[in-house]
DNA sequence: GTAAAAATACCCTTTAGTGGGTATTGCGTA
DNA sequence: TACGCAATACCCACTAAAGGGTATTTTTAC
């Protein structure tokens, strides 16, 4: 019996990109590709998959709430969040969610391959040159964050707001409450000085706080 | 007559996964893969081509020696480099060489796509968030603001939210009645499909909106 | 161990933004 | 000249954000 294998990504090269490649390893790959989240919800919903690959930014949406609301369908599946997004807090929040890999989309095909043969286990999966902690960029080593003292959770919700997100989305996202949300970006505003997203924005972009 | 497209590339994960999605496109289009960079001149010699889509890297070669050698035959074709090598040298070089496009890997799909069927044109044209000193292409022939039809005032209003004006702000600033700024706010929301002035940002630096 | 800082979460009011309309004027152009 | 479009401006209702508090728990640092 063919594995079953589901992918869901907006972005349409990588979609068949992986595709074809798995199709070519030879291995007996029955594979579905979404880019709409919403047709991938209805297919795992009414059919059982072994390998579920999913990105994090689907039509603008977070791949989190799909895998939240899937959990049930996707107990004997073996999920892979496959994003450009390597961030730690979203490596940390997969691990919780439950997840079994977390790779960046830079991963070398025989990588993906080993993941999605090791099968469903109880053990969590990141890429092998990940440094927990201490990523690339230290948060807090940031001149602009040591100048203006904000907190790395600050500088989190900084970033979603960037990526267009309201404050009940980010509240979705980080699992914390819409008042904690607001509350973080009265504090923001405080300490940059400033009295809207649009500065806060502007801020991020010529402090280069996105990294 | 369907559209004759030369795709070399020895990254066989994007070569399928761009040939699958032109393949997908609707549009009739006559993909020839190559993997091999010789077997891929000798096509392009006795073969004309609408677009050339090549990669810099080819069997740890370069790209650019065979965009020169090929000069003659494909001078009518719109070659479109398409590398993981972003660089600012090479996309001087590129231009400088008569190529049409300068694409990275990771170009969403429709703009690959609006570059193969804008045609060959005196414009050379590189990726969106390309940032750099002087532009490279010119305001109105942006594909961007001609695909979403931004008109001039709707541009200017962008530009003053980007920096991190209110719309009592602009109004003041245009000389226009807070309403106006309002209406075309919500017009360029219904143009963009968002719904909210990060997101609006987040467009804006992403397709060089604010030359 | 304790104090500071960060993260959480709520109260409140006010202001700004979003989105559905409609409508007028003027300017190119087919 | 009639059409479309851009730019102007208003109505309405609703939602989101801003900014003022206070307060708890958790984490980090000394």
């Amino acid at each position: 019996m063919p594995k079953q294998i589901v992918i869901c990504d907006d972005h349409l090269l990588f979609l068949n990109g992986i595709s074809e490649l798995l199709k070519n390893t030879g291995n007996n790959y029955c594979i579905h590709k979404f880019s709409d989240v919403h047709a991938c919800r209805q297919h795992l919903m009414q059919n059982a998959a072994d390998v579920f690959i999913c990105d994090l930014n689907i039509n603008h949406n977070d791949g989190f709430l799909l895998l939240e609301e899937l959990k049930f369908q996707l107990k004997n599946t073996k999920t892979i969040i496959l994003t450009a997004y390597y961030e730690d807090f979203l490596i940390q929040k997969a691990k919780k969610l439950g997840v079994d890999a977390f790779l960046k989309k830079e991963t070398p095909a025989e990588e993906l391959i080993e993941v999605i043969e090791s099968g469903k286990s109880k053990e969590f999966y990141t890429n092998k040159n990940y440094k927990q902690g201490n990523s690339v960029y230290s948060t807090m080593d940031n001149p602009i964050i040591n100048k203006f003292r904000i907190s790395k959770q600050e500088k989190e919700i900084i970033k979603l707001i960037i990526k267009g997100l309201t404050s009940k989305e980010i509240a979705d996202v980080l699992f914390i409450s819409i008042t904690t949300v607001t509350t973080h970006r009265k504090n923001i505003h405080r300490k940059l000085e400033i009295s809207n997203s649009s500065s806060l924005i502007k801020f991020a972009h010529e402090n280069n706080l996105l990294l």
